[in-house]
Order: C-alpha cells, then structure tokens, then sequence
DNA sequence: ACCTGAACACCGTTCAAGT
DNA sequence: ACCTGAACACCGTTCAAGT
C-alpha cells in the first residue's frame, strides 16, 4: 500500500479538499486536511513542499481565479468597474470564510496579471493618465477587498449610553439589516468611486493633452 | 516567589508585550508572550481567561484607539473624511503588521461608538439621507481597512509574458515605487470617494426635503 | 514517484499547588 | 488574588522505509 497503482492525491484535490474545510470549519489543519483526503500528512508534504503556506496560497489562486476584469474589454469602463468589483465579491461571497485567511496576503498569480491588463487597457483607452492608472486599480480593489471582509462582519450593535450618540443611532434605524446591509455599502462605494474617477478623468481631459474634439481652445 | 509583593502583570502590560512582539516578529505565541513579560504562560492566562483570543483583541482595541471622528465634529464633512481616514491609516502603518492579525475582526469596543458617532452627526447635518448614512461610513472604512491591508504589500511586480500586457506595463512604468505607491492609492482613493458622496448629497438635496435656501422652487 | 509510520519541537490551554 | 510548574492534546514539519 505505500504506492498505490491509482494515485490518491494531486496539488488539485488538496487545494479542494483545504477549500471544503475551510467552508466548513473557517480554518484548516494539516492533520485535519490529511484525514479529509484520506491519506497520511506527509503524503500532502509529498505534493506540497512548501507545507501550510502553500496549500493557502494554492486555495487563494484558486479562488481570485474567478474574479473577472474582460468586462473592461467591450465596456465603457463606468459599466465595467462594478461588474468586475462584483465578480470579486462573487468569488468570496462563494468562500466567506475564505476572505480573513486569504486577504491578509496579496495574490501573486498569472491569471490575475490578465486582469489588471484588462482593467489597465480599459481605463487608458477612456483617457486616465498613465501615471494614475494603477492607483485607480489599486483604489478600487483596496475598497472591494475591504468590502468582501465586510461582508462577513456582524451588524454594528450600539446600546445608547451617551447623548451624542443619537444621530448614530437614527442612521442604525434607518440602514438596512443582515444581508442588506453589506450590499448597499457596496452600492454606495462603488457608485461614489465611479463619480470621483469620472470628475478626476475630466479635469484631466481640460487641463492636458487629450483634448475633447468638441472643445474650441 | 509564587506571589510577588509587586504585581508583575496586568492587562495594559500583556496587551503592549504582544504588540511588541507583533512588530518584531509579525505574530506572537502565548509561550513567546509570557518569555517577553518574563513569567509563566499560566500567569498570562490568568489575567487574560479568553486566552490568545482576548489578547489578539485587546491589541485590536489599542491600536484602533487612535482612531479618530472627532474632525467631524468642527469641520465639514469634506474635509473631515481625509482627516479620519488618515487617522485610520496612521494607527495601522504605526504597527504594520498587526493589520494582518486584526482585520479580519470587526472591532467591537466603545471607543470605536464615538467614531461612529462623530461621523454619523457630520453627515446627518451636512444632509446626508438617515438611510445612506450607515453605508457612506461602511464604504469609507471598507476603504480604509484595504488601504491599511495595502500599505504593507509588495509592489506588483509583471513580466511581460503576454503581448496583451502592454498597457499595464507602461501604467506600471509611469506609477510611483514604494512608500508612494500605496499613498497615491489611498489619496486617489479618498478623492474620489469625497467626490462621489458630494454628488449624491447633490441629488438628494435637489429630488427631495431640504431645498437650498437660494432655490425658488 | 508516491505513500506510510513514527518522530520532534512547539503551541494553546488547564489545573493543582504555593504564598 | 497572583504566580509557578507540570501536564495534555494537538499542530506543522521531517525523514527513513516501503513499493
């Protein structure tokens, strides 16, 4: 039995198998994910040399895999943003566990570079300035990395105990709740990201090179 | 020497001992803890029931003291929300890698109510709509905890493998290096935010209750 | 090459025992 | 109340040994 003729194990179904635990655990062991797969920890090892570390990397690949930014090849980029800020929402809401062990590491992978190309295409075609392009991206996924920790967060409880703390309270009271609550924040940003990147595109279309072809300076 | 005349231990000291630690070593283990403090791990455990847990939250709670609303409270909210958010960055870059410990929790303590608080009666009285309120704050902070998970990322770094590549290139040629990076990120960023949140205060003043005095409707 | 079985250092937590 | 010392179950990782 040390060599069985079917191989029980790949790099593939030991990222799925960490995958399900953590869905189902919030968190995995190596012991834990050995008996999942049922095989031995150092079988994993076999497959893994770089241990924990890399079964993490290996699901943080796998799940930022599906986020998608090819919508910034046939869209205006104001339609293409949200739809690729929701594509990653997507890919975490489908893990939510997933996001606090994964988050706290940038990714590092091939398929995400075809993302940032798209978005980078996009944004330079719509006329963004060369050298402000990658804070753009890096804004909007600086606010969509922190809304999908979010949405696992619990709503903000307050009890009133101080007077100023009133008109808090009447924005709780008027804020949606649970699922709600998570999503319209999200609306709110990316909407308010979209105004600011478009009036920020403007003034650079005014003062520089590009000029608009109706404009009579 | 079972029970010293001095207290040797206290919460404050436990909580700045693993601070420490978290910013020499990225991380702390309750036996590294005790070690640093110079006693025993059941000692630590004694003043702290909840264990790593509670020592992990009781760093959450000091670093995000420094968190700051009270601009709202003298200032408009234009100018308030860059104040806040920068308060918000400066507590983390402090302890750069206790972002990655923390962020994956909400914080859950009263110093954090008077935050809220201060922010939800600038907004209130600049206009803001009771049931946006929450999601405006929400959003800003989603930014500001990708922001702080951003500042201690590595630079992209991209080959350029694929032809298609060539726009996200000369963006990454033309984007500061280093310490700017994550700056102009967080500037463009709040920019934005600051002026997708005008426009929307614009629309509700216009559609709805509070007519500008000058209006002659 | 692929898997087993046993081992090692270390971690988080507990608890009886001291003053 | 506050600290010690020893213990327990468990984790991440390694390595010689099998086919």
């Amino acid at each position: 039995m040390a060599r069985p003729r079917t191989r029980l194990l790949d790099r593939d179904r030991i990222t799925i198998g960490a995958l399900e635990l953590i869905d189902r655990d919030g968190d995995f062991t190596m012991p834990g994910l050995a008996r999942h797969l049922g095989v031995q920890v150092s079988s994993v090892y076999h497959h893994v040399p770089g241990g924990r570390n890399e079964v993490i990397e290996m699901v943080r690949v796998r799940v930022t895999n599906r986020v998608d930014g090819s919508a910034f090849d046939h869209l205006p980029w104001e339609e293409a943003l949200p739809v690729w800020g929701r594509s990653f929402l997507a890919a975490f809401t489908a893990h939510p566990f997933a996001i606090r062990l994964l988050a706290t590491e940038p990714v590092r992978d091939p398929s995400l570079i075809a993302v940032y190309s798209s978005v980078a295409a996009g944004l330079r075609r719509a006329g963004f300035p060369d050298d402000q392009i990658i804070a753009v991206i890096t804004a909007a996924e600086n606010f969509f990395v922190g809304s999908a920790l979010n949405m696992t967060a619990p709503d903000i409880m307050v009890t009133p105990s101080s007077d100023g703390d009133a008109d808090l309270l009447a924005a709780l009271r008027a804020a949606p709740h649970g699922a709600g609550r998570a999503k319209l924040a999200f609306d709110v940003g990316i909407r308010a990201l979209i105004g600011g990147f478009r009036d920020m595109l403007d003034e650079h279309r005014l003062s520089d090179h590009k000029p608009d072809p109706s404009d009579t300076g």
